[in-house]
DNA sequence: GTCGCTGCAAAGTCTTTGCAGAGAG
DNA sequence: CTCTCTGCAAAGACTTTGCAGCGAC
């Protein structure tokens, strides 16, 4: 069987496409553009890795330190985003949620559990298969997400 | 297409036999078996829901009140059993975890964000396919997780 | 100017930890 | 008896909220 219907990652918007439609979203809701809040998007599109509310306040302080960005106003602007379906939420074991952008294509995700480094991917078949299974249950799909666990290639050679 | 790869839902081990498995690891680790310990391990067996430490510990509370467990056994004990793999965790979006006994088969969650309800399943084709995207990434799989997020049909219903 | 936004600190959740006494082995 | 477990309360980690001043529009 040919392997054409698993994609892995890929970035697809312009930054300036993104920034215009959050400008868009912000004056539709009668909110206002800051430029803590355009830092945030900027930050969190620049960053490949999916972070930690914690991690992208980090990043940001370390980017624009006259800024003095609040952890708050972190927070607030995440909950904004995640309300807006810009970016996505993934829940981990332990605590914390990282974020990421939403505004790719769907995707799920492979986590190695030795260094956190987490791979994107979608499957056809997968997404198919799940639509199967909700119409048979009369289930009205709004979303889903999967979580593959294991150990990436590069930390199985570490470890040999 | 039959539908024969898709399970939903069963329960296959006996409360007896879950409970001399545990008393065997317990055992093996030279912990102790107390009554607190049994009567979370029970508590979780008889509950076909996926519970909070909150709700379990409310839950034991009126079964036993004599008892007067703290949250903070139910805590504890809750993470032994997740270190032991009698018991999986499930985290949402919000904030908190919610628990199961995990000696049941593997499985996956449709969750209703209007009730609540979670519905177990297994696909057999989901499951190849995770297989398939894996091992094209060299990939060592250890475990994964996928939730189906949508309104289950009695919800629907309601709504109408 | 107006009204939403921000930083700060305080307050909330949920979870973990320290400790002295209770209880399993 | 010994050494782990437990309940309680205090401490932690992460997130949200209240407020006065700031800044976008």
């Amino acid at each position: 069987m040919p392997n054409i219907t698993t994609d892995f990652k890929d970035k697809t918007l312009e930054y300036s496409e993104l920034l215009e439609n959050f400008k868009a979203l912000l004056k539709k809701n009668k909110l206002k553009f800051t430029i803590q809040r355009e830092v945030i998007l900027e930050t969190l599109y620049n960053s490949d890795e999916h972070l930690t509310p914690e991690a992208l306040h980090q990043l940001i302080q370390k980017k624009y330190p006259k800024l003095k960005t609040g952890i708050a106003t972190v927070y607030r602007t995440l909950s904004l985003l995640e309300d807006s379906n810009v970016v996505t939420s993934l829940s981990f074991g332990a605590q914390g949620k990282k974020y990421e952008l939403g505004a790719k294509e769907h995707h799920d995700h492979l986590i190695c559990t030795e260094c956190g480094k987490i791979t994107e991917f979608v499957d056809e078949e997968i997404e198919k298969r799940q639509h199967v299974i909700t119409d048979e249950l009369g289930f009205k799909m709004v979303d889903h997400s999967m979580q593959i666990y294991g150990i990436c290639s590069q930390c199985q050679k570490n470890k040999s």
